[in-house]
This record gives C-alpha cells, sequence and structure tokens, in this order.
DNA sequence: AAGCAATAG
DNA sequence: GGTTCTATTGCTT
C-alpha cells in the first residue's frame, strides 16, 4: 500500500493547448470495444473534455482501518508492520519522522513510542476497501478501483443530469480547492460540470467519512489521469479540482518521468536511454524517434500521457479475477516447510474462495528462489487446471477436503519448478486462484444469457453484505448539507512546487446527523431490480426471463447488487468516442447516442470507427487495430463454446467487459434500482 | 492456455 | 529502487 507523496518540485509552466492533432488517446479508447456504442454516432473530438471524473485515494489506509478497529491508536503514532517494514503509519507517527516503506528499525530509532500493528493479513484492509468501492457504486455503476484504497469514479452522467436540471448556472461554485487558483479567482461558472463534479465528489466523501469512518482525498478533472494526480495536491482529507487551463501546469509540475501514472520504472529507464528524463522532454520528443523505440502505440500514449491526454474509460472493475495468498520468509529449504506452508496458504485461500461463491478453474503456484542478485525479481510459477469435483468442494464449504484435494496439485506444480534432489533455498510462495466461474445456472436453453443475469447474484457476497444498508441511505447524501468541523488530520499541506492554491480551510467534512438512513426507496418496477429503460429494451424472451421466479428470487436476496453493465453502456456511449480530428461538438454530444443498445448487430468489422478517422491514422497503428479486432471474435465464446446469436447484448461492449460477461467471472452484472436517479432525484432532475 | 513482465498501491 | 501482499493487463510461446 504506498500512498505516495507526490513531490512536485516546481517546474516550468508549458502551454499546453493546441497538440491537438496528435492526441489519438490511449489505445485502448480506440479499441472497438472500449469505443463502446457499437451503433452510436462517431464524435469527434480531440479529447473528451466534457467528462467528469473522480479520483479517491483514502489517508494512509492500512492505518485508518487499524484506527477505526481499535480508536484508543487513534492519538498515538502507529505504523502497520508487514514483516520488517512499516508499510504506512498515520499522521502522528509522520509528524515524528516516520515514513512509509521505513524498515521497524529505522522507524523505532526515529520514533521510540512508535506502536506498530501488525498488517500481514489482509482481510480486513480488503473488506473495509470494497465498502468504499460499494459505497460509490451506490451512486454510479462506473467505478474502478485501483488497489486497495483508491477508487476512479465517471460522474459525467450524474453531471450532466443536475446540469439539465438546473435553470442558471450562475449560483454554482466549486467545493474545495481549485488547482492553481484562488477561491475569488475560479469562475464555476465557467467550468459548471467540473464545479458540479466538485459538488458529488464532497458528497461521496462526506458518505465514506460518515457511513463508513474514512477519510480520504479527491481529485475532479477531465480524465482518470489527471484526476489522480490533482487528487494528491491537497493532503490529507482534502479535493481539488483541476480547469482544463490548468492542465499544462500540473504535467509541468511533475518532477520526473516517472511520476506519470502509468510510466514505470522500465520504460522511464528506456526513455533515458533516448535522452529523455523530464514530462517535457517527452512532450516535446518527436512521435517518430518514440516510436522506434517503442512501437506506434506505446509512443503516441506516452506522448499523450505527458500532455495530459488519456482518453481511457473507467471500466467497472466488479469481484476479482484472481485471489490469492502469498507469504514471504528469509529462507525456506526442506520440503517439510513447503508443504505446511502450502497447506496454510491454501486453508485460507480456500476460505476466502467459498466466501466469494465462484468456482475456481485454474489453480497457480508461484515461488521466488533466493539468489544474490535481483533477488525481488524472479518469480516462477506453474498453473495447472482444477477438477471440477475439486473446485466443488471448494465452493460447497468443506474447506478441509478441499485443501487436502489441492495439495497434491499443488505438489506437483512444486516439482515442477523446483528439483529437490538438489538443495533449494525460497523466499516467497503464492497460491492463487483464477478463471473464477459463477455457478452454471440450472436452465439449459440460453446459457451465456442466463449466466450473464444470474451469476451476479452470488459474487462477493462477503464483501458488499456490509453495504446493504447503505444503498437505501446512499441516495440521503445529496440532501445532506450539515457542515461541521470534525478536523482530524486537518492540516494543510500545499503541494511542495509553487502553485498558488487556495485552499479552503482544513477541509472540514460535514458532520453525521444527515446519515438518517433511508427511508424506504424501493421502487417497484416491471422487475423490481431492473432500470425500465434498459429493460424496455431487451429482447422479449430475455424480459421472460428476468421475470422468472428463480432470476427473481437470486435479485432479491442480493439486494446489494447495484449497476448493471448494460447501464454502463449507456453512459459509457455518451462519452467513450474514438478520437482522432480535432473537430469540438461538446454541446450536441450528450444527445447522441443514446439507447443504441439492442441494434448492434452482428457486424463484426467494428461499426463505431469511423472509416475516415481510422484511415488517417499510421499505418502501424491501422494494423495493429486489425489484429486486435480479429481477436475480438472469439473472445465471444462461451465456455460451452456456443456463439449464441442472441448473446448480442454485449456487442457494444470494450473488451474486458466482454470477457467478463462471457467468461462469467464477475459481479457487475446486475441491476440496482435506478441507482443514479436516486442520488439525482434530489438536486437533478 | 501457460508463463512472465510491467505496473500499480 | 528497495522492503510486503496483493491484483491487473499485455506480451510471448
Amino acid at each position: 500500500m504506498n500512498l505516495s507523496e507526490r513531490d512536485d518540485s516546481d517546474g516550468e509552466v508549458e502551454e499546453d493547448e493546441s497538440e491537438w492533432k496528435t492526441c489519438f488517446g490511449d489505445s485502448a479508447a480506440v479499441r472497438p470495444a472500449t469505443a463502446a456504442a457499437a451503433s452510436g454516432p462517431v464524435i469527434k473530438s480531440p479529447e473528451s473534455t466534457h467528462r467528469v471524473i473522480l479520483h479517491f485515494d483514502l489517508d494512509c489506509f492500512y492505518a485508518q482501518v487499524e484506527m477505526i478497529r481499535n480508536p484508543e491508536l487513534r492519538d498515538v503514532p502507529l505504523g502497520v508492520q508487514q514483516k520488517y517494514i512499516i508499510v504506512t503509519c498515520n499522521y502522528v507517527a509522520r509528524e515524528r519522522g516516520v515514513t512509509k516503506l521505513m524498515s521497524v528499525t529505522g522507524a523505532k530509532e526515529k520514533c521510540p513510542e512508535l506502536v506498530l500493528v501488525k498488517g500481514e493479513d489482509l482481510t480486513h484492509y480488503r473488506e473495509m476497501s470494497y465498502k468504499v468501492t460499494d459505497l460509490l457504486l451506490s451512486y454510479c455503476p462506473l467505478v474502478e478501483r485501483l488497489g486497495f484504497d483508491e477508487n476512479f469514479v465517471d460522474v459525467t452522467e450524474m453531471v450532466e443530469q443536475r446540469l439539465a436540471g438546473m435553470s442558471e448556472t450562475d449560483s454554482l461554485s466549486f467545493k474545495g480547492n481549485v488547482f492553481n487558483h484562488s477561491s475569488a479567482d475560479a469562475n464555476a461558472s465557467h467550468h459548471p460540470r467540473l464545479a458540479i463534479g466538485s459538488h458529488i465528489a464532497a458528497e461521496m466523501r462526506d458518505a465514506i467519512r460518515s457511513k463508513i469512518g474514512l477519510t480520504g482525498c479527491a481529485g475532479i478533472a477531465t480524465n482518470k489521469l489527471l484526476a489522480k494526480l490533482v487528487s494528491g495536491t491537497f493532503k490529507p482529507n482534502q479535493q481539488t479540482v483541476l480547469l482544463q487551463e490548468n492542465v499544462g501546469d500540473i504535467m509541468g509540475c511533475l518532477s520526473g518521468l516517472r511520476k506519470v501514472p502509468g510510466l514505470g520504472h522500465q520504460t522511464a529507464k528506456r526513455l533515458q536511454a533516448l535522452g529523455l528524463v523530464s514530462v517535457k522532454d517527452l512532450q516535446l520528443c518527436p512521435l517518430g524517434d518514440l516510436a522506434r523505440e517503442l512501437g506506434g502505440t506505446t509512443a503516441q500514449r506516452l506522448r499523450n500521457l505527458a500532455l495530459g491526454i488519456d482518453e481511457s474509460a473507467v471500466t467497472p472493475t466488479g469481484a476479482p479475477q484472481s485471489l490469492s495468498d502469498e507469504d514471504s520468509f528469509k529462507k525456506m529449504c526442506s520440503v517439510k516447510e513447503v508443504m505446511a506452508k502450502i497447506r496454510e496458504l491454501l486453508g485460507s485461500l480456500v476460505e476466502r474462495m467459498h466466501k466469494d461463491g465462484r468456482q475456481p478453474q485454474t489453480f497457480r503456484l508461484t515461488i521466488r528462489r533466493f539468489s544474490a542478485t535481483n533477488k525481488w525479481l524472479s518469480r516462477e510459477s506453474r498453473q495447472a487446471p482444477i477438477p471440477g469435483a475439486v473446485g466443488q468442494k471448494i465452493i460447497s464449504g468443506n474447506i478441509e477436503d478441499g485443501v487436502s484435494q489441492l495439495v497434491p496439485l499443488a505438489v506437483k506444480l512444486f516439482h515442477k519448478m523446483v528439483d529437490c534432489s538438489a538443495a533449494f533455498h525460497l523466499t516467497l510462495i503464492n497460491v492463487c486462484f483464477s478463471n473464477l466461474q459463477s455457478r452454471a445456472p440450472p436452465a439449459s436453453g440460453k446459457g451465456a444469457i442466463t449466466s450473464f443475469f444470474t451469476q451476479s447474484a452470488s459474487p462477493r457476497k462477503s464483501q458488499t453484505s456490509s453495504v446493504q444498508s447503505q444503498n437505501n441511505s446512499a441516495q440521503n447524501a445529496d440532501s445532506c448539507l450539515l457542515d461541521h468541523q470534525i478536523s482530524e488530520c486537518s492540516r494543510n499541506v500545499p503541494p511542495k512546487g509553487q502553485m498558488t492554491c487556495k485552499s479552503e480551510q482544513p477541509e472540514e467534512t460535514s458532520e453525521a446527523s444527515c446519515s438518517t438512513g433511508g427511508i424506504n426507496s424501493d421502487k417497484t418496477k416491471p422487475p423490481p431490480q431492473v432500470d425500465p429503460e434498459v429493460f424496455r429494451l431487451l429482447p422479449e424472451e430475455i424480459q421472460k426471463e428476468l421475470l422468472s421466479p428463480y432470476y427473481l428470487n437470486s435479485l432479491q436476496s442480493h439486494m446489494s447488487k447495484n449497476d448493471s453493465s448494460m447501464k454502463a453502456d449507456k453512459s459509457r456511449m455518451n462519452h467513450q468516442q474514438p478520437a482522432g480530428i480535432p473537430v469540438i461538438h461538446e454541446e450536441n454530444v450528450m444527445e447522441q447516442g443514446n439507447l443504441s443498445l439492442p441494434q448492434s448487430s452482428d457486424c463484426n468489422f467494428p461499426g463505431n470507427v469511423d472509416p475516415e478517422v481510422f484511415s488517417e491514422l499510421p499505418p502501424d497503428v491501422q494494423k495493429e487495430l486489425m489484429s486486435e479486432w480479429k481477436q475480438q471474435n472469439p473472445v465471444l465464446k462461451t465456455p460451452s463454446s456456443r456463439k449464441t446469436g442472441k448473446g448480442s447484448l454485449s456487442k457494444g461492449k470494450d473488451r474486458k467487459a466482454e470477457g467478463r460477461s462471457s467468461q462469467s467471472n464477475n459481479l457487475l452484472k446486475y441491476f440496482k434500482p435506478g441507482s443514479t436517479k436516486q442520488h439525482d432525484g434530489g438536486l437533478g432532475l
């Protein structure tokens, strides 16, 4: 867990603007899949600056969780320890010089009174983490997790609804900080969407605090990159808006290439080999040079990142695609020890798997061998299918049996990697379940569709259950306007670089009292949990299926499930279009591309890609896209390999979502009674 | 489908 | 960049 500081050294303030011609965005945004809405209109716009993206980042997450579990830790310097490392610490400890990723001995030297809590077991953190995600999901379906303590939320649709319901934009204001502006300076009526976004962010942060008890930062901007960058500019427990006119500033403030999210140290090294060390270097580097070194699409993507351009979608994360447990140690060199460790790890993994409810199809064992050089690198793994019977055992709750049956499999894999007739020295073992399948619906016939809906019922029971009470009360957040000081971590920490940011003072959070639980918010619709709009669009047989007692039952027992990917699609249509040509029709964008869901016929050449746009792409990019598109089709196959003609429900979806729905892995396929509508009801329409 | 690299917190 | 314990995606075979 790494709630890293962003030390913004100062940098040249660079012009942003222009350069639009280069902005082909993230390649992901161009994929037929992501471009969503197969039948939607192609909007030619350099970047979707009308989007409103939120990034949430909890303050020293592990430490906060521990302080909730034991309130006596609130005011003492607290460090969370994994092995011999302080992975994070609270702000009291930070004041005394403790930093993240410091060795325990080093931290004790700095701060002898430091209280340590063991944090190797992630269970509690994971649970809290999902509570936050689920709470955000109760507002809006487009929530993407990034690690345990960060979430992106695409609130474009919510913003549009509120905007449409407003008579005058004069009364608008920004909540929280505005990057590089004083409050007097920033005119909210010039940036109505971001202004509304800042209010939504404030409401969500307040809900997270009042319902869950966690504080954190938020960034409000027009894409994920910028939202993430700006969310860290005022810490802790504050939020910041980034205006388009300041994109150049914030990118210029980054102290090095590594500060660009998505640019890791390997690519930073390769770029350094080209003589590029600063963000500005990357911005100015001729695309050809970059492309030669990294390939066309990567070159374009990196360059766009350096410019603050990022068309990548907020992709709903859903239930995890794999569950793993691991342990590291100084030395393990006997088979006996290895077996014991594998058993131990499998025990907790199987239990987690059981709670999840899905059935794993493949098992993987990973080891790390000791080696003086490159000690941390070098993980090796072997994986194998899990026999169906074993998988059944796991989910049926027979944990002991499940473990016992997996051990031989693990041992087999172990011997594929380690020759036990020779000496060995391991420093880590990891066990992992992946290819997680939801229970196959007993129904025959339209298997794919059925599972598309029913699978949602089971996953993530454990994590989600806690939110059930929150669903109802969440809509309340809108009307919650009572502010009150709580100040816990209320120091205002301005960015180190020079930014004349005006802040709301130590940001206060609105206090409880507004969280009177949701009374009765249940809407009863044709099928109670289904967005009526979406429902209307479905083919009749699917409508019938949704109304079947089987499905309704499964839904009703899982009211906490929200979000439909179809709903997600609808909103995606509005803002995720292939980019490419510098023509801006921002005002029109939102009207178009509604409700095209079921149309998407079977044309496999992406109907959503404008041939004109395509033809203007660099040849190598064209080639890459073509080959990607070719690979789309096989992905459609369900485990039973049928293409399910009417299964074209998922046609316009992005590849990730596609894979997920058909491979059945996760959650996120369920309906919740108009989540956004409920929230917007108050102020929106 | 398998294994690994890169990226992330 | 290096600690830990995860998790995801994309490349290569």
